[in-house]
DNA sequence: CGCGCGCTCGGG
DNA sequence: CCGAGCGCGCGA
């Protein structure tokens, strides 16, 4: 026999068919040790044939099979090769993705696991260490503890105990598995009629796309469970996908008590052991459901019954890094491939994905009442141009400082929430408002300080900075931008006995950093929670009564197209935080710029008028989905090879413009270092397309630009253009 | 004349 | 990706 194998190095100069000789025990899909160059190497077993082209003096033979099964089945087979046409990487690239890391890297490591148990020896531990005390209590009940579980339960009481001596540690071999420590308690699964009824559309459509627009708390979870649940019933398999921070510890004991072990459950917070045993037990049939984020829609299940896409606009399920797949793409190829539906999930769906639903491409499925029919939180728009001429400069208004005092005062909880992202700053009037925009793109303009000057982040256009406000002649400009420590900082100051907590990327440090604080948070550990777009997502938080979105300026004029959209989402999120339990929630929400329709829909959890307002606007200035942006990247250390690159690669772009205008909206002039990121040179040129345009032409022409030290790439609406 | 490094090419 | 092969540049 003859195997076409793949070799597993992912360059474009190996990125073709090697035939291989070989035995009967070698299946397509298998990994393969072969001979090549003057080395070994591994390899992917795409295809068997009966006779080969190659030379015969040529040919090789397989050394062996790395595992004695196809790491890769039949669909993912197929699949790869749309997917590397597709993304123009090398194949290598594309199977890898439907691996387990731990699997081509050699070791997947042994199961070990620290335990905690009592020392022999009599101590004590102070009457005021609650915790420690009960830590100490658990372990003698239980004996021994799983390091991992105590750590969760008791927090740093274990290091205390564990540094006094008092408890010790030792390793020991287990079979993993990664629910330890979680039980659910079982629900019901009745649904109400709004829920039957959307399993009931999604079940008779005959697209392969359902889009569930339901509102926060209308209950799309039941009815995502529910579909995975028919089809597991019916022998088949499914894929559930949240965006990463959504797999809480709460969501986790919820699917665990619906599902058992048939779901296997892939986060961040798997070691490599258990996520390479998770994958083994989808591969073989073990598990049926995957779980996860954007990477699950790489799993290895069969016979797939249905893939869900929960929270369907949520920014993570694009891939930032090569191949940069979007996950609902790879989803639709693989319910067509199984016959199955796709059903995406969200209270806020992406523009574009509503767009597609309402031409009637997808099934649209609404669910516009709350399970309880309780209201939802009411928002009040606060003007902060009239706080600035009260001669209020903090970053509170006065409404929520009322807001906050009552809050607190009641015993209740508040988070406060501001759209900090770095680098990027706008200039605005605090006067009236107004924000300098682009006068070719109807995009905020940003503030560079290198040049000290104003750039559009589209076209590449500079402007002066402003003296004065063109619209109202103010001369209060400022620099917009409020950083979190500061507002806690105020915040201690107005409430000086309040205990606050902050959660942004400076304060948590790895994936386990949110869940610390937000669990903190959770066991009312703190009153006030101060944070970024991070504290939108994950927990419920059911004492919390008041939220507080200090600049939705920030947001909304973020220079991007999908600034309008985002800001909606966020608000609409933020604003779900508070009031789910008994007490009715408060949303305070700031902002210079209070008339904004965005944030008036918002307010009145309008999606269906914020969505005829932007799609209108999208047209108007034919942005996505009415025309593509795409950006070429060039990315190198060094400047002279980068800054070549750059002028080959953008004379032959303009050369195509120049012969193709008509399919150009827009063509920039950028071709000046936009910065330095560790020590990189990036260069960018950015042009929006009409249907019909050269893309392919555009990828080639970065395909060819190979240069030893520069990365040459292309990007369809990039999220974020600084 | 000899070897060193940089580029190009092949690998089944 | 990685090593082999080889071209030309410099020192004795």
């Amino acid at each position: 026999m003859i195997a076409e194998v793949i070799i597993d190095i992912a360059h474009s100069d190996v990125d073709k068919i090697f035939d291989y000789a070989c035995d009967e025990n070698i299946e397509a899909g298998m990994r393969v040790v072969v001979p090549f160059a003057r080395s070994a190497a591994t390899g992917f077993v795409m295809r068997l044939k009966e006779k080969s082209d190659v030379p015969p003096e040529k040919l090789k033979k397989i050394y062996r099979a790395e595992e004695d099964y196809p790491a890769l089945n039949r669909e993912c087979l197929s699949l790869a090769g749309k997917l590397a046409a597709r993304y123009r990487c090398p194949m290598a690239l594309v199977l890898r993705l439907f691996l387990p890391t731990e699997m081509r890297t050699g070791k997947v490591g042994e199961a070990k696991r620290t335990f905690a148990r009592l020392a022999e020896e009599p101590f004590t531990i102070d009457p005021r260490a609650k915790k420690q005390l009960a830590l100490a209590e658990f372990l003698r009940e239980n004996g021994k503890a799983d390091t991992v579980f105590l750590r969760e339960r008791f927090g740093s009481a274990l290091k205390a105990l564990t540094d006094k001596k008092i408890v010790l540690l030792e390793k020991e071999r287990v079979l993993r598995d990664p629910y330890r420590g979680i039980s659910g308690e079982r629900a019901d699964h009745t649904l109400t009629p709004a829920q039957r009824e959307a399993v009931k559309k999604i079940g008779e459509t005959d697209r392969t796309v359902c889009l569930l627009h339901g509102v926060t708390g209308s209950g799309k979870t039941e009815v995502y469970l529910d579909l995975i649940a028919k089809q597991l019933a019916a022998g088949r398999t499914a894929i559930f996908l949240v965006p990463e921070i959504s797999l809480t510890p709460q969501m986790l004991s919820q699917l665990r008590a619906r599902f058992g072990p048939s779901a296997a459950i892939l986060h961040s917070g798997l070691s490599a052991g258990e996520r390479f045993d998770e994958w083994r037990r989808l591969r073989e049939g073990d598990a049926r459901i995957a779980i996860g984020a954007r990477s699950a829609i790489f799993a290895p299940v069969e016979n797939i019954g249905v893939i869900v896409i929960d929270e369907e606009h949520d920014g993570s399920y694009s891939s930032e890094s090569s191949p940069r797949y979007n996950t609902f793409d790879i989803a639709l190829l693989r319910a067509q491939y199984n016959r199955c539906k796709l059903v995406l999930g969200s209270a806020t769906p992406s523009v574009e994905t509503y767009k597609r639903a309402k031409d009637g491409e997808f099934e649209l499925i609404r669910m516009p009442d709350r399970i309880n029919r309780r209201a939802l939180p009411e928002v009040e728009i606060v003007d902060m141009r009239r706080e600035v001429r009260r001669g209020n400069p903090s970053p509170f208004s006065i409404v929520l400082r009322e807001k906050l005092k009552n809050c607190l005062d009641g015993g209740n909880q508040a988070i406060l929430f501001l759209n900090r992202r770095g680098y990027s700053q706008t200039v605005m009037c605090r006067d009236c408002g107004y924000v300098a925009k682009c006068e070719h793109c109807d995009v905020s303009l940003t503030y560079h300080s290198e040049e000290d000057c104003l750039k559009c982040h589209y076209c590449g256009t500079k402007y002066h900075l402003l003296r004065g406000c063109p619209n109202c002649g103010g001369v209060h400009l400022g620099y917009v931008g409020t950083g979190t420590q500061r507002v806690v900082g105020e915040l201690k100051k107005l409430f000086p006995a309040a205990r606050i907590l902050r959660m942004d990327n400076d304060t948590t440090s790895g994936k386990e950093g949110h869940y610390k604080i937000l669990k903190q948070f959770a066991e009312r550990q703190a009153d006030v929670l101060v944070g970024t777009q991070m504290v939108a997502k994950g927990h419920d938080f059911p004492s919390v009564t008041l939220v507080g979105i200090l600049d939705a300026d920030m947001s909304l004029h973020f220079p991007d197209y999908r600034s309008g959209e985002r800001t909606f989402q966020l608000v609409t999120q933020v604003a779900g935080r508070s009031g789910r339990a008994e007490e009715k929630g408060e949303v305070v929400l700031q902002t210079y710029d209070p008339e904004n329709f965005i944030l008036r829909f918002a307010a009145k959890y309008d999606y269906e008028g914020f969505y005829e307002h932007e799609i209108a606007m999208r047209a108007g200035t034919a942005f996505p989905p009415f025309a593509k942006i795409v950006r070429v990247m060039v990315v190198g250390e060094d400047e002279k090879e980068a800054l070549e690159a750059l002028k080959t690669v953008y004379r032959q772009l303009e050369a195509l413009y120049a012969r193709m205008s008509d399919k150009f909206l827009f063509f920039n002039k950028m071709h000046s270092p936009i910065k330095r990121i560790r020590n990189k040179f990036r260069y960018q040129t950015l042009m929006r397309l009409t249907d019909g345009a050269p893309l392919r032409e555009i990828y080639e022409i970065c395909a060819a630009a190979d240069y030893k030290k520069t990365l040459v790439y292309v990007e369809e609406n990039p999220s974020n253009l600084s």
